[in-house]
DNA sequence: GTCGTAATCAACTCATCGGTTGATCAACAG
DNA sequence: CTGTTGATCAACCGATGAGTTGATTACGAC
């Protein structure tokens, strides 16, 4: 009865988009790579904590890390931002699909009025 | 020093995905209305925590409720999903725009080479 | 080797999350 | 009125999140 690994990606992937910081994190690195202390410095709370965050979004794979002598860039890594949009939209246009529907089901009922009501219940 | 409206709203929104329990709910309901005991039935937690789910959802105004007699259908809200995915796409179009960038360097880089190397700095 | 810098590890505190059980409220049916 | 059903409220518990400070590793400069 445990998780599917897609849903454990998504559970980490959403929650590390639930915090202002790492989503400032996200902007600042769509702009292109930085590291660590390039990141914390326009936060107030310390290094390690900022560490934490990329820790946080690494292990959601939304960033992966090189290395350059003793500096390790964070890139962004956009094909996951895009599975988590994909999700979404999923049940959205179902939703909307729905929301068509019900139009056209109200015009059609209007329709059927505008010629003289049959008695047809829902 | 305090967290823009918005800001907490996207706190909500992305820790209300954040859980497989109320994705599910997500994706039941983007077929329908469902009330909360509808909701609670394909799971093996209490009713109570349902109820708690649906009003992390609410307040992260991913759905909206009703009234019906002692009834209270739940109902998705896909304007909110709509500004998630907004969110997200900002930040990862930015991202495959320089990637597409840096493709037109490598490949003007390559035509020049091609052309037997004018030097041209960046 | 020593020093300085980038970054992580470790241990701890405090708050919040996800779940439980038991009591309570609100709206109908008889 | 009494009962029943749908749903929430309240208090509590264990786990985990976000932050701190202090020590430690890894790399490069000298």
């Amino acid at each position: 009865m445990n998780e599917a690994p897609e849903d454990v990606l998504l559970d980490r992937a959403f929650l590390a988009l639930a915090d202002p910081a790492r989503r400032r994190i996200i902007a600042r690195l769509s702009r292109g790579p930085a590291t660590v202390n390039e990141l914390a410095e326009p936060f107030e709370i310390s290094k390690q904590a900022v560490s934490k965050h990329i820790q946080v979004l690494e292990q959601a794979q939304l960033v992966t890390r090189t290395r350059d002598a003793q500096r390790r860039p964070v890139h962004l890594n956009p094909a996951r931002l895009e599975a988590l949009t994909a999700w979404i939209d999923r049940y959205r246009l179902v939703m909307e699909g729905q929301f068509r529907s019900l139009d056209a089901v109200l015009h059609q009922q209007a329709a059927e009025r505008g010629r003289q009501a049959k008695d047809k219940p829902l």
